[in-house]
DNA sequence: CTGCTCCTGTAGCGATTGCTACACAGATCG
DNA sequence: CGATCTGTGTAGCAATCGCTACAGGAGCAG
C-alpha cells in the first residue's frame, strides 16, 4: 500500500482539483508538474497524497465516473420507461452543457481503454457495467429482454457520444431522431 | 512543404512497416525510437522521410483509414439494401479478425480526437465523413430520409464498436441483436 | 530539553522525448 | 578531375517525464 499518505482533506482537496483539470484538459497528456502548477502546489506533494500518477488517475477517474452517473440519474425519471423513451431522455442530457465534459472524457478514456491501457481500461469497463445495470433497471420491457435492452441502449448512447464529438453539428441530432423513430416498439403503437 | 523527401519506395516501406507497427501498438504511446527500431532503422532516417512525427502520424493513420474503409466496402453487397440489414452484414464485418485491428485504432484514434488533439480530429472527421456518405449509398431508403440513416446506422456502429472492446463478450452481440429487431422497418412492411 | 512523526520545499536522478548538427560515402554532373 | 546533391550513421541537445533522496519546520510525547 503505497498511496493514501497526508491530511485527508488536503487529500480531498487535491483530488477535486485534479478533477476539474483533467475534465478541462483530457488524461492523455497529463503529467505532473503542470497539473501541480495549476493546482498551486508541487508533483512531490501530488505523489506524497497518491502515491503514483496511476493513483491519482485511478481516484481522478473514479470520482468523474460517480459524479457522470449521479447527473444523468438526475437528469431522467425514476421508473422505468419504454426504450424510445428512455433513449431520447438520454439524448436529452446528453446536451446539457454540464455533461459535456465528463462525456468528452469518457469518449476519450474509451479510446485509451480499447487499446487496453491501464487504468482506463478498468475504469471505462467499470464505468459501462454500471450504466448496463442502471439503464436495465430503467428499461419498460420484459425480463427476458432486459439485459438485450439494456446493451442495446447503451451502445447507442455511446455512438451518439462518438458522433456528436467527431462528426459537424447536425449529424448527431439527425442520428438521435432516426433512431428513435425506429426504436418505438413496432407492435404496440396505436395504428 | 518539410516531409516527403527521399526514395519514394523507401519511404513506402518505412510508411507500411510503420501502419503494421501502429495497428499492433496503437497511437497513443507511439514515439519514433522504438518504432524505428521495430523497423530496423533509426529515428534519424524516420524523419528525413518524414519530416515530422505529426507528418508520420498523418500519413499512417491514412493508410488505416483507406485500407479500413475499402475493407468493409468488399465485405459487403454493393447495390443498396434496407437498414437493419445493412446493420447486420456491418455487424458481422466487424467481428471478422481481420478488422479488429485497424478498428480498434479507429476506437483509440477516435477518443484522442474527441479531445481535439492533432492529427487525430481531422482524420478521424475524415474517416466519419466517408462512412457517412459511404453508408448513405449503400442504404435502401427515401432520399429523405437518406442523411438521417446514414447518421443513425454510423452512431449504431459506432457504439457497437465502444461496446465491443470495453464491455465483455455478449454485451456487443445482446446489442446487435436486439437493434437489428428493433431496426426492421415498421412501416412499409407487409401487414 | 530530546526525540519522534507528519508535512513540505529543494534538488536532482536516470530515462525518454522530438529533433538537429555534422561528417561521410556514393552517385551524378560540369 | 572537382563540385554538388542524396542518403545514412553518430552524437548530442534541450526539454520533459515519473519518481526519490535529503533536509527542515511544526507539532506532540517523554
Amino acid at each position: 500500500m503505497t498511496g493514501g499518505r497526508g491530511r485527508p482533506e488536503q487529500r480531498e482537496a487535491f483530488l477535486s482539483g485534479a478533477v476539474e483539470h483533467v475534465l478541462h484538459h483530457g488524461v492523455a497528456t497529463l503529467s505532473l508538474r503542470p497539473l501541480a502548477a495549476a493546482l498551486g502546489t508541487s508533483d512531490r506533494m501530488l505523489l506524497y497524497y497518491f502515491g503514483t500518477r496511476e493513483e491519482l488517475l485511478t481516484a481522478v477517474l473514479g470520482v468523474v465516473g460517480e459524479r457522470l452517473q449521479a447527473q444523468l440519474a438526475a437528469a431522467l425519471p425514476a421508473e422505468p420507461v419504454p426504450p424510445a423513451t428512455l433513449l431520447r431522455g438520454l439524448a436529452g442530457a446528453l446536451q446539457d452543457p454540464a455533461t459535456e465534459s465528463p462525456l468528452r472524457l469518457y469518449v476519450e478514456v474509451s479510446g485509451l481503454a480499447a487499446r487496453g491501457h491501464e487504468p482506463h481500461r478498468t475504469v471505462a469497463a467499470a464505468v459501462a457495467e454500471g450504466w448496463l445495470s442502471w439503464l436495465g433497471s430503467r428499461l419498460e420491457v420484459p425480463d427476458g429482454e432486459r439485459a438485450d435492452a439494456a446493451a442495446g441502449v447503451l451502445a447507442v448512447v455511446d455512438g451518439l457520444l462518438l458522433v456528436r464529438f467527431l462528426a459537424p453539428g447536425p449529424v448527431a441530432d439527425r442520428a438521435v431522431g432516426w433512431l428513435t423513430d425506429r426504436l418505438e416498439a413496432p407492435g404496440p403503437t396505436t395504428g
